[in-house]
DNA sequence: CATACGTGGTG
DNA sequence: TCACCAAGTAT
């Protein structure tokens, strides 16, 4: 097709559709993108705003975040989810500190190298916060080039070699244009071409949609399902949260019969917060997890968070 | 390449 | 109510 044309309509759609988000004034710094891009990953944009807001006025630098113990950054990750990020992120900024002087690099390739940067990230943060030309593709830009070129309802469960080679031919030339096309597209999923139910009528390209072209045809793959009630995650994430809500180590025997919520004073946190009664051998495998991972840490007084 | 990894909002 | 889903990464 005429990628021109989807290039204008898209980029006019965005002039007004646009969210204001903090990350995307003209005052954020690198750093400010970098921390978002970590908490965006799989979680919505709603539930990551305050938390951002507490990060930037609490840690306004790599440097500072490196600064402070990986623990604080956990706790300040608050419920956000995969707690690891935070982890990363902590190991982000120190990398940032050793190797590029506190400042977030700039080229793809250097960002590809720091822990809990992956292709998106590393291409996102080139984009957004330096301008750079690179190839974005996050689940919202797959779902729109999956209806919009491929006519699919939904893409394929992975990403796929051909996928990245159809976006950098959509990528518009320009550099200041290519970032504009990127945050319009992946503005457009998450508005507009919804994965649930998506507003067509509300599309700047719905004439040009090769997906409703075809009739809008049904998913073709019946998508996993992410298990929760009962998991290793639920019972690790129980554990997280006793850990984020107190400033002394919690005895491991607490733990293992169903800890108390020292903070609140209230017996077994497990079973108020989550109803959950967790077998002692996955009570094991999650404290044995959570220490290999680096967000816990043993003492001799018990279990807490990294120093 | 499939799987593990948190959490809460929503249709 | 309950399964799906949200700006992915590492192994």
């Amino acid at each position: 097709m005429d990628a021109a044309v989807l290039h204008a309509r898209l980029s006019d759609w965005f002039d007004d559709a646009a969210r204001d988000l903090p990350w995307r004034l003209p005052s954020r710094t690198p750093w400010g993108v970098l921390v978002s891009e970590f908490m965006l990953q799989q979680t919505p944009v709603s539930r990551v705003l305050p938390v951002w807001e507490d990060w930037m006025s609490r840690w306004p630098a790599p440097a500072d975040l490196a600064a402070a113990p990986a623990g604080e950054a956990l706790r300040h990750w608050g419920r956000l989810g995969y707690p690891r990020r935070a982890l990363r992120l902590h190991a982000a900024a120190t990398a940032v500190v050793v190797h590029h002087g506190g400042n977030v690099p700039n080229s793809y390739a250097e960002l590809l190298a720091l822990p809990g940067v992956g292709t998106y990230t590393a291409a996102a943060v080139a984009a957004f916060a330096f301008g750079h030309r690179e190839t974005v593709v996050d689940t919202n830009i797959r779902r729109v080039h999956a209806r919009l070129v491929g006519g699919a309802a939904l893409p394929a469960p992975a990403l796929t070699a051909a996928e990245m080679k159809r976006a950098a031919t959509l990528l518009p030339d320009d550099g200041p244009a290519s970032v504009r096309w990127n945050a319009a597209v992946m503005e457009l999923g998450a508005l507009v071409c919804t994965a649930r139910t998506p507003s067509c009528e509300q599309c700047p390209v719905l004439d040009r949609c090769a997906w409703v072209a075809a009739g809008k045809p049904a998913p073709t793959y019946v998508p996993k399902g992410q298990s929760w009630a009962g998991t290793d995650r639920q019972v690790r994430g129980a554990i997280m949260h006793v850990l984020r809500h107190t400033d002394s180590p919690v005895p491991l025997p607490l733990i293992r019969e169903r800890p108390v919520d020292l903070a609140h004073g209230t017996p077994a946190a497990f079973e108020k917060l989550y109803g959950l009664h967790a077998p002692l051998e996955q009570l094991e495998r999650a404290l044995n997890g959570l220490l290999a991972d680096g967000l816990a840490e043993e003492t001799p007084r018990g279990l807490q968070l990294p120093a």
